[in-house]
DNA sequence: GGCTGGCACTTGCCTCGGGCGAGTGCCAAC
DNA sequence: GTTGGCACTCGCCCGAGGCAAGTGCCAGCC
């Protein structure tokens, strides 16, 4: 990816249009950038070097008249070569600190959370997605039975958060049939291990043999269904007016691309995917994101991950984004996350 | 608000404004009300009858030369006077109940499922909010020391629902600990009543004499956050494409406002909570919504009820909507949505 | 007296063309 | 290799004119 062909200059140049682009939200002419960056050039060579990196297929110009763009390959090269890492200011750090402990009890909306604080100090719209460790351990199996003829069923699942759920077996429960069934599940199921599948698994193979057929069967189903919802990638979006502000989205074909994508955030979520498992914080640039909707947007995200569980985080904004300060942004606020496992 | 000095050539003309103009989102002259409707008066007579109902407000016309369309006063004294019931169509009618009761059995999602299945059928933006009934009944208290030091606390809540947390007390917890902790509570935790406040309150009140204090303490802290979690409305939002199709939300302005609406959903959903404890279906008009955003548009909605919730469900668009088919719509799903209790 | 046909009028929308400004591309000169 | 100069190219803005839709009003008719 990397052209050796470009001299100082030319990389020098680039820089500046990324950079003056990225600020200014408008094409960049020569004499622009030798003010703004002190060049001590003419502009008559940087436009020449300009031409040059416009045959490299690294800037563009809408028309003839008009200054320079960075293409997506410009950004890509400008990541990858040019950009220079942006520190946090501390003060964005220790508001993004603040914020983030100041309601880290609340742990089933962690991510609800990071994805407000993100959004908010990004300038962009933020995505934060969250999965339980592939197989969530079941810490606990609980099977009770209730006055007045109902079950209760207690999973104790990873980290703090459980489940239960109470239903009345047909003809009403007796305590004993209830505790042989407790006892006949828990015998079976490898605490600590099994995932909603191996739940089901173990439904279909051994039930047919079990001493309370039916109640052991529908406890095993409502064990599953419960286990897959808590397996399930729970996505929050926040900040999404942050982008339809930028001058991108104006139009009212964009904004309505954005509705649609709010609508029906699969397409969003799925890009997201792609960043979990990854280590530090990576760039997806305009069509890497695909065809869709999302063509004309970037993607900066990072995998996050604890013990108890993996995810993703990312902000969303289009192709023209501050990108170094985007990725140590990205980059903290995961690091951060994970401690909260 | 019914007007009284308007005859019946007037109430038909209004009528068929209104409905012309629904289904062609645009202003409508003399002529396409004559032609469409099949009136045997003259155009010139249907301007005069525009004008006069021009000047008691209730039709407005956007310029000199354009058609007219109806007012906000002009579409609620269609609704209230006007309009005929339209029953919905038996094919609609099956389709609904199909899509509602394939996922029935999904339980804890059944306002998402009801919001993309009324989306679908409306062609609007539909949302359905459900909270359980202000006291949740707690069924059921538990409190149990685990193996390596923590503790369960299993809340049985309402209906199937139920939910546990695990947490390790400082210095780690004893049997015979929380043995105590679990039954000083449950001697004092009137089950069957109690709603997070109270679970709150007796905290405050009573548990500085307690035994186990610091235990017990966190136990009804911890468990007056899952009830308030629980006693919390969720509503789901679906189809908002939809309306970003409509004619109206072609400008940027009103899809940036929609971009909003969908990334801090607070005013659509106090507008909703509107029509919680209502019977049948009601239609609110532009800005009887308030001024905000959402002042462009209407919402046809209706209270939700059972045993074990309540809420509402209902669908935005545009102030020119087909308001006697979304009103059937609106009050067939609640009825139906009901039944799942 | 109310309804109707006719006609002038108003007004928004579309298109076209000219002026303006920004920025380029190229060339000759240094 | 760099620079100043200059012609050129477009996009944008603005105002004028033509067009179409639909009204308002008035005189006449049933």
């Amino acid at each position: 990816m990397l052209r050796t062909n470009l001299n100082e200059r030319h990389c020098r140049i680039l820089k500046s249009v990324v950079e003056s682009h990225v600020m200014r939200a408008e094409p960049v002419g020569s004499q622009y950038v030798r003010m703004a960056y002190h060049l001590s050039i003419s502009p008559a060579t940087i436009r020449g070097a300009m031409k040059r990196l416009e045959e490299e297929g690294l800037l563009d110009h809408p028309h003839t008249s008009a200054g320079r763009i960075p293409t997506e390959a410009g950004y890509r090269y400008y990541v990858d070569a040019l950009m220079e890492p942006e520190p946090i200011a501390p003060a964005t750090r220790r508001a993004l600190n603040k914020a983030l402990e100041q309601n880290a009890g609340v742990a089933e909306d962690i991510q609800g959370l990071a994805a407000r604080v993100l959004a908010k100090s990004s300038g962009q719209l933020a995505m934060v997605g969250v999965r339980p460790r592939g197989a969530a351990p079941i810490r606990r199996f609980d099977l009770v039975a209730l006055d007045g003829g109902e079950v209760l069923l207690a999973l104790g699942a990873r980290g703090d958060i459980g489940i239960t759920a109470t239903w009345r077996p047909p003809g009403s429960a007796d305590p004993a049939t209830v505790r042989l069934a407790e006892r006949w599940i828990a015998a079976r199921l490898p605490l600590g291990g099994p995932s909603a599948c191996a739940v089901l698994a173990l439904a279909a193979r051994e039930s047919a043999r079990a001493p309370a057929r039916t109640l052991i069967e529908e406890a095993l189903r409502r064990a599953a269904r419960m286990l897959a919802a808590l397996e399930r990638t729970e996505v929050r979006i926040g900040g999404a007016g942050n982008i339809a502000a930028q001058p991108e989205f104006q139009t009212a074909d964009r904004l309505r691309a954005l509705v649609s994508l709010l609508a029906e955030p699969e397409p969003l979520t799925r890009a997201l995917d792609a960043f979990m498992d990854s280590g530090g914080a990576r760039v997806t640039i305009g069509r890497e994101l695909g065809e869709g909707a999302m063509s004309a947007c970037s993607l900066v995200g990072t995998g996050i991950a604890s013990s108890s569980f993996r995810g993703s985080l990312g902000v969303l904004g289009p192709v023209r984004m501050p990108y170094p300060r985007l990725l140590s942004l990205v980059s903290y606020v995961g690091e951060r996350l994970t401690e909260f496992s």
